[in-house]
DNA sequence: GAGTTTGAAACT
DNA sequence: CAGTTTCAAACTC
């Protein structure tokens, strides 16, 4: 019987098998996130992984279908697949033998589509190229994807211990298979980005809700795709996969013997209508079911592998929250023109403030992005977030959102408590760990984004607001563990595009950047705070001329610059985009932004354009802050008009107009929106993200309290690390002595800002 | 792309 | 806290 050809065919599809496999849980460390490798302990599943991708490499890798390799050929034909599960019973225990008759009835049937739909290939002629967007997904050297796997730990390890969990074999399997067809992806690098973030909701919705949803979805992914032409075939295809009970598809109806061939043909246009990660979660999800003949079976798989995927997403995870919330509230399946479309999209990276409980979401999943990731993915959507953004986008969530990448970092790295103000959530510690999200962000970006430029070329070429929310540094002996170092100083890891030399900062070393980290802090609490302060919700100050700079935006510290005048990025100041104050020592200060000693905030913004050293970098820097600044005082609005500068928000770094922004200059999120995000209150899995946020209000706080006009303002903020610290802004007013001003301390002040200026 | 300038960060 | 050194970005050629 076992030689019979649908005998192992069965088998292969067989879920109930697979689970009773006992010993792979030995094999995959349930929940062990930094162990993948365990999962591929198994020589066996290693060399199918191996094969696979080698297989699907090839056909896809080249941007045309061609013929299949000699692997897929091999596995072509059922027929053969079934030859191969057969033997492969033969070669492994049992338990393997499982796995590994799934694994090839996967994987043959994945080759199948590819070599059946061809168009799909010629869809995905930069399968290569594209390495999982997911940002579960560990971004492999591109073209090495047997060990790209190995490298996943984060994946690995969440598809180990969902293993355990029961579908063991049918997730493990699954799950390679939806990394290779990451792998295979075809989506144009910009794209991809963009369907990874639209995506997952799309997931979501197809999955998890009604059929309207679909519709919602479908809408969505009308847009730019190359693969979007098969839309058409996926919506169609959608009455059939749309989700029974919530969970199943109802290809699962169909029985797991006849319907493979059907199922294949779904997974394969679902794949080419997506293009994405998620829908090779869909794709999985089918397989899964179609596999299944068991309904507890099927329920757990998908189930698993549901859990797996988000465990793996979490980005998208977020992001499908949004997704979902968003179509509760508002719409429903009714964008369907691109425009909106891109704007779901990109609201789900910028944070939508406009709609309740999205904005909390909404940050998350910008958080969810890791900063390299979304400046990666910044670079390559280019103009359209601007677009984007500044359309529909409110600044609001860009600068929250971006505030909280950074802030992110920080807590991953550096566990900076949260303020007393601002409560955990419980959930955080139920949250993937951070790292799970950055490092494979972090990854992704350089990776995925796979830039051919050095960063250096970007930086020149970059536009202000191109790039700039990437940072890339070129640290050679600090190891990137020290504040020089732009990257670490941002909160963020490094990432490929970095030229930097011995960096430690990066997740694998996780632990040296905490520390390091910890040990600045101790040092100089506010080290990874950010350098310029920017008043979100005061009031407009009396010179707050919509053109002019924003008078209470200054340096934390001020500068002290000899030979630069403050009008070059050397200071930081200028780069921060905000006049110099008496907190600043610079000699021959002709800040454009606002020179010290003319009255320091109002003479910046009696005419910042005048001052001599003024270029058109300078006006176009003052009018973006102006802009910024607008938007700062209307956080909540939804409506406001996002300045370019705030589309950046995506990337970690908030400001620089031009060029790459300044190390930790971040612009502070208004009050009011941070507020509302914290009342959100709903456990979120990233929440634990918001704790970025603490640190926004200490500067926050200054900065509220702040006017510029009052010399005096003090404002008592508690750093990360619960260590006093004072505004910049106290600085300004009076006292003679810059760094004396810092110590006048207002000590009432309540540890969660007001929203509302301090009186 | 290499070299210089600059000022913050780090060190003493 | 001040002075010096180190460092990497910013800038120039």
């Amino acid at each position: 019987m076992q030689d019979s050809p649908v005998f192992n065919y069965i088998n292969s599809l067989s879920p109930i098998k697979p689970v009773k496999s006992v010993p792979i849980s030995q094999t995959f460390n349930s929940l062990s996130f930094s162990s993948p490798p365990s999962v591929f302990t198994s020589p066996h599943v290693s060399c199918l992984k191996e094969s696979r991708f080698l297989r699907r490499h090839n056909p896809l890798g080249t941007s045309k279908p061609k013929v299949p390799s000699e692997d897929v050929i091999k596995v072509h034909s059922s027929e053969e697949t079934l030859a191969d599960s057969t033997h492969a019973h033969h070669n492994s225990s049992k338990l393997e033998e499982e796995n590994t008759g799934k694994g090839i009835s996967v994987r043959d049937a994945s080759i199948e589509l590819s070599r059946e739909h061809i168009k799909f290939s010629d869809e995905l002629p930069q399968a290569l190229k594209y390495n999982c967007g997911s940002p579960g997904f560990d971004p492999p050297p591109c073209g090495d994807e047997a060990n790209s796997l190995l490298e996943l730990p984060g994946e690995a390890a969440t598809d180990v211990g969902y293993v355990q969990e029961g579908c063991k074999t049918d997730s493990v399997e699954v799950e390679v298979h939806l990394q290779e067809v990451c792998q295979m992806e075809p989506k144009s690098e910009g794209p991809d980005c963009y369907w990874d973030s639209l995506i997952p909701d799309a997931l979501d919705m197809l999955i998890f809700n009604s059929p309207g949803d679909a519709e919602a979805f479908k809408g969505l992914m009308h847009k730019p795709l190359a693969s979007s032409i098969r839309l058409n075939e996926f919506m169609s295809m959608l009455p059939h996969s749309t989700i029974n009970n919530g969970r199943k598809m109802h290809i699962v109806d169909s029985d797991a013997s006849g319907s493979a061939p059907e199922i294949e043909d779904h997974c394969s246009e679902l794949m080419t209508a997506t293009g994405t990660n998620q829908t090779q979660d869909n794709f999985a999800n089918v397989a899964l079911v179609t596999s299944n003949s068991n309904e507890k079976a099927n329920d757990q798989l998908v189930s698993a592998t549901h859990r797996t995927i988000r465990r793996r997403c979490l980005d998208f995870e977020m992001a499908n929250v949004q997704r979902k919330n968003s179509d509760e509230n508002s719409n429903t399946g009714s964008s369907t023109s691109e425009s909106d479309e891109r704007n779901v999209a990109n609201e789900k990276q910028l944070l939508p403030a406009k709609r309740n409980g999205d904005l909390q979401r909404g940050i998350l999943q910008g958080i969810g992005l890791h900063l390299n990731a979304l400046a990666a993915l910044k670079e390559y959507k280019g103009i359209q977030i601007e677009k984007l953004s500044s359309g529909r986008q409110l600044s609001l969530p860009s600068s929250t959102s971006l505030q909280i990448s950074t802030s992110q970092e920080h807590q991953n790295l550096s566990l900076v408590p949260v303020s007393s103000e601002r409560e955990l959530d419980p959930s955080d510690n139920g949250v993937q760990p951070a790292e799970d999200c950055s490092q494979p962000s972090a990854y992704m970006a350089g990776e995925d984004f796979n830039q051919n430029s050095p960063k250096k070329k970007r930086r020149k070429s970059e536009t202000p607001g191109e790039t700039e929310g990437c940072k890339r540094c070129n640290c050679k002996k600090s190891k990137c563990l020290k504040l020089y170092c732009e990257c670490f100083a941002a909160g963020v890891y490094c990432i490929e595009p970095c030229s930097c030399q011995d960096c430690f900062n990066k997740p694998i070393h996780e632990d040296t950047v905490l520390q390091t980290r910890k040990q600045i802090e101790s040092r100089n609490p506010l080290a990874f705070a950010p350098k310029v302060i920017r008043n979100s919700d005061s009031v407009p100050e009396i010179g707050d001329d919509p053109n002019k700079t924003p008078a209470s935006a200054r340096h934390k510290r001020g500068c002290n610059c000899k030979k630069s005048s403050c009008l070059k990025k050397y200071c930081e100041c200028y780069q921060g985009g905000v006049g110099c104050s008496i907190s600043c020592r610079c000699e021959g200060c002709k800040n454009a932004f606002g020179r010290k000693d003319g009255s320091a905030s109002v003479g910046i913004e009696t005419d910042p354009e005048e001052t001599e050293a003024t270029d058109k970098g300078v006006t176009e820097k003052a009018l973006q802050k102006t802009e910024i600044q607008n938007t700062e005082d209307h956080p909540d609005s939804a409506t406001v008009a996002t300045p370019l500068r705030l589309s950046r928000p995506l990337l970690p770094l908030p400001f620089s107009s031009k060029g790459k922004p300044p190390r930790s200059f971040v612009t502070t999120i208004s009050g009011s929106a941070l507020f509302a995000s914290q009342k959100l209150g709903k456990p979120n899995p990233l929440w634990s993200q918001a704790k970025h946020f603490q640190t926004v209000p200490d500067e926050e706080i200054p900065d509220i309290l702040q006017g510029d006009s009052s010399p005096i303002t003090c404002i008592k903020t508690s750093s990360p690390n619960g260590k006093r610290i004072s505004s910049p802004n106290c600085d300004l007013g009076s006292s003679p002595s810059r760094r004396g001003g810092r110590r006048l301390i207002l000590q009432s002040i309540p540890s969660f800002p007001s929203l509302t200026p301090h009186p």
